[in-house]
RNA sequence: GCCCGGGUGGCGGAAUGGCAGACGCUGAGGACUUAAAAUCCUCCGAGGAUUUUUCCUCAUGAGGGUUCGACUCCCUCCCCGGGCACCA
């Protein structure tokens, strides 16, 4: 015999991922293996992973990300899909701008030092990219086409100025988003700096006019999108029916009516009192009348300086002050006092309400610390009688009561009331039905100088003028002051604001602001359809093929911002005629972080774990494997340098086994044995590999459980171990299906040694093509089953069977069973619970 | 306060109503080796009975319920993580 028939496989292993990864990757380039175009013909699958920001090293958490979409990617390709997966960079941004200054270089440089590192990992990673595709959001050939839609935007209403109260960060010297202000009044990226407000000409985006869009909507995401995604999104619109109801202020000539907004309009009669924001533009003017207005001025100075600082609004103390003068009520023309109380927001509903403490907790609270009137005007259906004076919770549900002291509304239900009262005063001209949202329009002006410039020229004598789609784009200035300080660097670039009216060709000044950057990251993923293109920001056929994204895949911090101005791109996109969907994303997954010492890796923990580094050490198949293997997807993984070498392990002993076996298997034709003359042992193997790649299967398809995925075939490889030497009654016709089949189940995940086994294995061609298994049912069916035998419900015994035997048979050698006919003797078999092929229980009296 | 997740050995985790702890890490023992590393094999939730082979009890945050049977479904509570928050 030619062969070695020793199990021990104590020879060190040729295990070289080194030099294997570089090998196939760059056979994959030369074959140029994951490039796809738009293929009617065929069906398409589009996964995408959200595009990184280069900053930094590129570590394990970023990787794990990756690798998920890469295994989705490859699973798909050899299910025979036209896969599209790109890849870029979301390469403007502050902390450019930032570094540039602290180093006095150039953005630019900064950040293409980034991505070009950021490449290299990726690439050694040996993700399956179509890299023909790869685009940079700071390129003039991508920005200008931010620049085009700003432009459809501007025509069409949906790009507008306002001046308008800002976040301003003193340390980013900057205008964030309401949602980059963080944890009750700090910069998102500075968590200890303080945010200020300053008043600016902003430009904004009309996100609100899709609100409802935004919102209906989400229904077509269900099932594909997480849940608490979908309801994150669903607060952050925060729709809320209701009425707007004007009240007229007494005896003031100039002032009011006071409009406000309740969404409880049933239990107007009860309200005592009329209560405003600080901020209330009518605050300031109503208190001229006040008895002692110096001294209700000053609180209300007061009040307005705290409130835009307030830290912890859940905690605050309600307070307020009488401004001297009434309202009318329109319902009852009842006089209620004119109130400013510090838990009153402007910028939701109308700055003002109607105070019902009866029926609402809060106003309860602040009408008995400034000893208003409480009247009922809903008493329950059951339950004893409330009376204002002693109550001491509000009383706010609107299902089971009715309506008492209310006039003409007396004794309807709140439902009722609600849709008869709003129709009353929309009669009488008070006030009218409403829907109101929390969603804000999205304020996209940046005082920097690292992002798109926002194509807009002032002339003195025409005006506000839009750049003219063939000078786009506007590219930015390349030698620009950075100094971190004072006025926009834009704006000091004389060469870059002087230009000339496009309409009369006199001096013109261009604006200086530049957009947020989730501009770029809103339609970066149709960009990939078709990156070249310099006619249009994309070809509508191409993007009608790719599109929507199958998979979608990245961190949970992206739920609200992202994915809600996507999504509004997107709406914008179809109603420009540019699209055909509503939404661009069918199915998002949001996965787990990569944890050190328990909390998130970054740069400012130094918890960081370089990718670079565990490719060095490990190569790239281990350390995806690791991420893989170590939690399931969607949860964090806590990263354990220890844990690491069991997949470095695992690999090894996968690629000895097939070593081993390599020259015996070789000559052989794959696929083609007589399996109705296997032996016992041929059996066993055949159906553990089998079964293996059912379950396999399913873990990659429908439940993404890679974890569960990489553990069956490990105790796969076990198996076959155990069964060495498989020179020793099993054929090598055999031993390649059993080989093969593993070799396949690890493609996905670990490409590079997936490849080098298959050539191991007497491929030459690559894989390619080589499409996933499918199971063999046959081979997979256990002739022999054990039968878990419970008395009672407890596990007494175990009885081995044919497969398919039925009950009165499993019965009769249970009972044959010392454990179970000591546990049933003399008792009365009251019942039998019979399970075909897994249990039977037999519950006993006595 | 409200809304989502989650709580299983020393650790990461498996089990979607049917043998709790698969698989991996750590640890212990053995084989190989002059030795070490690597590799291969065995054991590894707790307690008790039985000197060996084995058997029993307890155990999935706590308590209750549904069920022949519950990590899994229902109710109450505790703890951890995340999101939202005077939203009228």
């Amino acid at each position: 015999m030619a062969e070695q028939t020793t199990t021990s496989a104590g020879t060190a292993s040729g295990y070289d991922p080194q030099k294997i990864e570089a090998k196939w990757q760059k056979r994959w380039a030369e074959e140029r293996m994951f490039e796809s175009e738009a293929d009617p013909s065929k069906p398409k699958y589009y996964v995408l992973e959200m595009l990184p920001y280069p900053s930094g090293t590129m570590h394990m958490g970023h990787m794990r990300n990756y690798a998920i979409g890469d295994v989705v990617a490859r699973v798909k390709r050899m299910r025979g899909f036209n896969v599209l997966h790109p890849m870029g960079w979301d390469a403007f941004g502050l902390p450019a701008e930032n570094a540039a200054i602290k180093n006095k270089t150039h953005p630019r440089i900064w950040t293409n030092h980034n991505i070009a590192q950021f490449q290299r990992v990726l690439r050694r990673f040996g993700f399956s990219y179509d890299w023909r595709r790869e685009i940079s959001t700071c390129e003039p050939g991508y920005y200008r086409w931010n620049q085009w839609f700003f432009l459809r935007m501007l025509e069409r209403g949906l790009a507008y100025r306002k001046k308008s109260l800002v976040n301003w960060c003193p340390k980013c010297q900057t205008v964030l988003a309401n949602e980059q202000v963080i944890n009750g009044g700090f910069c998102w990226r500075h968590e200890d700096t303080r945010v200020e407000s300053r008043e600016i000409e902003q430009w904004f985006l009309r996100t609100t006019t899709y609100s409802d869009q935004l919102l209906d909507d989400l229904k077509q995401l269900e099932g594909g999108w997480p849940e608490r995604v979908i309801l994150m999104q669903k607060n952050w619109i925060g729709k809320s029916q209701g009425a707007k109801v004007k009240f007229a202020v007494a005896g003031a000539a100039g002032a009011g009516p006071i409009e406000i907004f309740t969404t409880r309009i049933d239990t107007i009669y009860g309200a005592t009192a009329v209560i405003l924001a600080p901020a209330h533009p009518l605050a300031a003017k109503l208190l001229e009348g006040s008895p002692a207005p110096a001294e209700a001025e000053a609180r209300l100075a007061k009040m307005r300086q705290t409130s835009v600082k307030t830290e912890d609004l859940a905690t605050m103390e309600k307070e307020g002050f009488f401004t001297g003068r009434y309202a009318v009520n329109p319902f009852n023309d009842e006089k209620i006092p004119i109130w400013v109380g510090n838990f009153v927001l402007m910028e939701y509903g109308t700055g003002a309400i109607m105070a019902v403490p009866a029926h609402d907790q809060r106003d309860l609270e602040f009408c008995k610390k400034y000893k208003l009137s409480v009247r009922v005007v809903i008493q329950p259906l059951v339950g004893e009688e409330l009376s204002g004076e002693k109550l001491e919770t509000a009383f706010d549900e609107h299902l089971h009561g009715k309506l008492v002291n209310s006039g003409p509304f007396n004794g309807l239900s709140p439902e009722e009331a609600i849709a008869k009262m709003t129709a009353f005063a929309e009669q009488k001209g008070c006030g009218r039905g409403e829907t109101i949202y929390r969603l804000r329009d999205w304020g996209i002006s940046r005082q920097r100088y690292w992002g798109t410039p926002i194509p807009v020229v002032y002339c003195a004598k025409d005006g506000m003028l839009p750049v003219p789609d063939k000078d786009l784009p506007v590219v930015l200035p390349p030698n620009p002051k950075l100094t971190g300080e004072g006025q926009s660097p834009l704006a000091s670039t004389p060469e870059f604001v002087n230009t000339t009216c496009p309409k009369c060709g006199g001096p013109a000044r261009r604006e200086t602001d530049t957009m947020d950057t989730f501009v770029d990251s809103s339609w970066y993923f149709y960009r990939y359809c078709d990156p070249h293109n310099d006619k249009a920001p994309f070809d509508s056929a191409k993007v009608s093929y790719w599109f929507p994204i199958d998979q979608y895949i990245g961190g949970i911090t992206h739920a609200i911002l992202h994915l809600l101005y996507s999504r509004f791109w997107c709406k914008v996109m179809r109603d420009l005629g540019l699209v055909k969907h509503d939404e661009p994303i069918a199915r998002l997954f949001t996965q787990g972080m990569v944890q050190k010492g328990g909390v998130a890796m970054s740069k400012s923990r130094g918890n960081v774990v370089g990718a670079e580094e565990m490719a060095q050490k490990y190569g790239a198949d281990t350390g995806r494997l690791y991420t893989l293997f170590a939690a399931p997807p969607e949860k964090d993984l806590e990263w354990s340098e220890e844990s690491i070498e069991g997949s470095w392990r695992f690999l090894n002993r996968v690629y000895r086994l097939i070593e081993r076996h390599s020259q015996a298997v070789r000559g052989v034709k794959g696929g083609k044995f007589d399996a109705a003359a296997a032996s016992r042992k041929e059996k066993a193997l055949l159906r553990k590999v089998h079964q293996t790649l059912r379950r396999v299967t399913s873990d990659f398809e429908s439940r993404w459980h890679f974890n569960s995925a990489i553990a069956l075939i490990m105790e796969l490889t076990n198996d076959v171990y155990a069964q060495e030497p498989l020179e020793q009654g099993v054929r090598p016709e055999v031993r390649k299906e059993v080989l093969e089949l593993l070799t396949l189940m690890l493609a996905p995940m670990t490409p590079h040694l997936a490849e080098e086994l298959w050539e191991m294995l007497g491929h030459g061609e690559g894989m390619g093509k080589v499409s996933w298994p499918t199971f063999n049912q046959e081979l997979a069916r256990e002739d022999e089953v054990e039968i878990v035998v419970q008395v009672s419900g407890r596990v007494r015994g175990r009885v081995k069977v044919s497969a398919g035997a039925g009950e009165e048979e499993v019965v009769k050698l249970a009972l044959a069973e010392a454990g179970v006919a000591h546990h049933a003797d003399g008792k009365r078999i009251v019942k039998k619970i019979f399970v075909r092929d897994k249990l039977l229980n037999l519950v006993v009296s006595g």
